[in-house]
DNA sequence: TAGATTGTTAATCGATTAACAATC
DNA sequence: TAGATTGTTAATCGATTAACAATC
């Protein structure tokens, strides 16, 4: 029960942060023009103590230089190939209503690890219609459009009445990753992931 | 710096714990037709263990029977009395662009702990339309209607560059709690709760 | 050199889990 | 009574923070 922990297990708090280092890294470097920063500072953005900054990329490496700081865009690129941000992945969202459009607009401003490549939506009502530049598809594409387009992730932005029938046409069309923003728990097989991001719990602490 | 540590001090984690044990106990209640649950039960559910099952409630009293278990209404009850689940609270958000339109959505059809009661937004087209039932209002009017309707969160919906600017008005309404979906950390006095909901972070994991 | 800041070790703090008496 | 299961104490495990030598 406490064999195999070794020298580098890292802890999942420390791998949780990196997305907000890396984004808060991006910010500055897009649009702030900072060269070099400090572990105080990063962290002062955040609310995480410096030397809590320090500690959770001494898990990965040696990436800033003591009396100086951290190259801004040096370790965005560091954190980016730790999290494996360099190949973005592709992602077909289901459901154009207002969720899913505010998650294409999202992906659009911010840097999401994901791209949204497809969105595809059941009312013909609103096939043809674009989403920024995606254009809205038929239900009846997603299975030949995720393997031509070799999509890795599923977002359901639908009613809770449909969810789970559009997931098992994602699954059955090959998808392996969920993300699930309906307010039900999604019935999949074993080998696919999901992720539920379920709003409805909102505040409750 | 350890001061006023007090004996009745309750793990984050553990009250994070307690809407996934009321929706579980709430669905057995619904939809199982089951009476009483044994902490083991509960936890297999969740994939807690069960000795933490019973350690969380033991933070807020004694809930169950020895030798018998919990009863499942029971325990629903309490921790929603708990979690203030019973007072619904007041809720103003602030954008009304999509993913605040989807919020709104949201909230009529599922059961949130939070009743959405004022929208606003800056643009001044959009003031006086409706999002269902809600008629949106000028940022103008905030500081008046928190205080006059009692409301008691703030749900942050609008860009990041506009978010910080928001929450300070709506803290100088007198807003203590703030549910922000921007992508930025906002800046708060420390009397303000605020719980983020990036959802630009993604699936990084 | 003097000041700044890293990377890392050790100390502290907080959360989980094991163990078990109490009780149904 | 025998078996089950709670509530709680103590032990363990994991994460954060303080302190500081190393180094720019």
């Amino acid at each position: 029960m406490k064999v195999m922990k070794g020298r580098n297990y890292i802890p999942k708090a420390t791998i949780e942060r990196l997305p907000l280092y890396y984004r808060c890294l991006d910010r500055l470097s897009s649009y702030e023009d900072i060269d070099v920063i400090s572990s105080k500072e990063l962290g002062g953005k955040l609310g995480i103590p410096s030397t809590q900054v320090r500690k959770d990329l001494s898990y990965y490496g040696e990436f800033g230089r003591r009396g100086v700081g951290y190259d801004v865009d040096g370790l965005k690129r560091s954190i980016a190939r730790i999290l494996g941000i360099n190949k973005l992945w592709s992602a077909a969202l289901v459901g154009a209503g207002n969720l899913g459009t505010a998650l294409v607009n999202y992906g659009r401003s911010s840097s999401m690890a994901l791209k949204i490549t497809n969105v595809f939506h059941a009312d013909p009502g609103k096939i043809g219609n674009k989403l920024g530049d995606i254009i809205v598809q038929s239900m009846k594409e997603i299975k030949e459009t995720v393997k031509n387009d070799n999509i890795n992730i599923g977002i359901v932005t639908v009613p809770a009445s449909e969810a789970q029938k559009v997931t098992e046409e994602l699954v059955e069309a090959g998808i392996r990753s969920i993300w699930n923003f309906s307010p039900i728990r999604l019935i999949v097989p074993e080998e696919v992931m999901v992720r539920n991001e379920d709003l409805s719990v909102g505040i409750a602490s």
